[in-house]
DNA sequence: ACTTTTGTTAACCATTTGGTTAAACTATAT
DNA sequence: ATATAGTTTAACCAAATGGTTAACAAAAGT
């Protein structure tokens, strides 16, 4: 009992035990290389650990892929869809959108791309797994509130559609097309971060200036 | 002789010979599975073929994807090049750029991922070979020529940067992240062209309301 | 103390996969 | 007709890869 105790508070740090090290290195080789391109055995490199201890702790290569994702997508999608959910002003709710949105991909800049690449792999099983979760965004109420805006006379008319196009497109591309616009700008780690805070501000001005009367 | 005029007037389709059949069904096999994902029998199958002619006509594996992509970046870098070193005012070079864009999306719908993919994949090996090529879009033009409008005052104050990722965000992105589009916005092939046209006057729209003074 | 559970390793296995080869078949040229 | 060059096939091969196993070590429970 006691000995739980003290396992309990001097408890490693995640990312010293076993299961944290195979997670963080699935997470860098799953999302580098995609589903397919990783390999087994460079996870358990990266990891520095015995290939078999994957399995150990996560049944099969899928299982482990499946964790990885989850994980990221979990912490994703809720954060959107409450803001989605709450009744703040439109010029707020692209606000904050775009800075929660950037400050999670900040955190995790593999994910956007992870759930693209493997949306667009196997759409449906994807789908199915995470899609119908409870959690997943759900633009119906932004798409209202624009609307709304706009029969108050409160902005110009716009679809509402385009809108939340631009929004989501803005917001993300970047982190997608990251690899490109590093190296066709010149940008090294630091400027891209620079770049991506300043889009904070930078997209809400630009689509306020654009939709305002 | 004339056994060769007459093959060459009834010439058989691109796609009726065997290296046409092996490129339509790589470029659909390495698109949808990606250069790890795609295998060599799935391409055989898919073009109706036996394997070892894959290798008969294209060395291996590698040297295929080359083929296929190259093709791809071939079609698309080159006009959008054209017209960033063209001398068309910024309303004109947005718009015409977003048409092109989005007309040669429309057509190779694959290509914006896949570029992206294997950029994210393997940015240097694929950056070494493709980016290197004189065709390469060079947006250097097209961000001086912001910054001329905002000096002689016909366009608000926007950083030429933001500016310009807007730009490709709201054209590219809707692409990439097709999927998850179609599928959480209920819309059928049909209406996701449909939209697509519908942009190629809503982001010029968007981006002049939002810049004009 | 000793038994049980949990964690770890190296060697191994079955399957998949990219790639090869040699033989057969086809069209063309002489 | 026969040789020649080009095309296609089935069978095969070596390497890579996901996954298993059996032995062993450490920790925890009794």
């Amino acid at each position: 009992m006691l000995t739980i105790w003290l396992n309990y508070m001097v408890k490693k740090r995640k990312d010293d035990t076993t299961e944290g090290k195979i997670l963080a290195a699935a997470r860098k080789v799953f999302t580098t290389k995609g589903m397919a391109g990783a390999r087994m055995q460079d996870i358990a490199d990266e990891a520095g650990i015995n290939k078999a201890m994957l399995h150990y702790y996560f049944k099969d290569k899928e299982k482990l892929f499946e964790v990885v994702f989850m994980e990221g997508a979990g912490e994703f999608f809720p954060r959107i869809n409450k803001l989605f959910e709450s009744d703040a002003s439109l010029e707020e709710m692209i606000t904050r959108f775009v800075e929660e949105y950037l400050d999670a991909m900040q955190r995790s800049p593999y994910l956007p791309w992870f759930i693209m690449n493997e949306l667009n792999r196997d759409a449906d099983t994807f789908l199915e797994k995470i899609w119908a979760a409870p959690n997943r965004p759900n633009p119906a109420k932004f798409l209202a509130l624009i609307e709304k805006e706009i029969k108050k006379g409160n902005i110009k008319r716009i679809s509402p559609l385009h809108l939340l196009l631009n929004l989501l497109s803005m917001t993300i591309f970047p982190f997608i097309a990251k690899p490109m616009i590093t190296r066709n700008l010149h940008l090294d780690e630091m400027q891209f971060r620079y770049v991506i805070e300043q889009r904070k501000t930078e997209i809400p001005k630009f689509i306020m200036d654009s939709i305002r009367k």
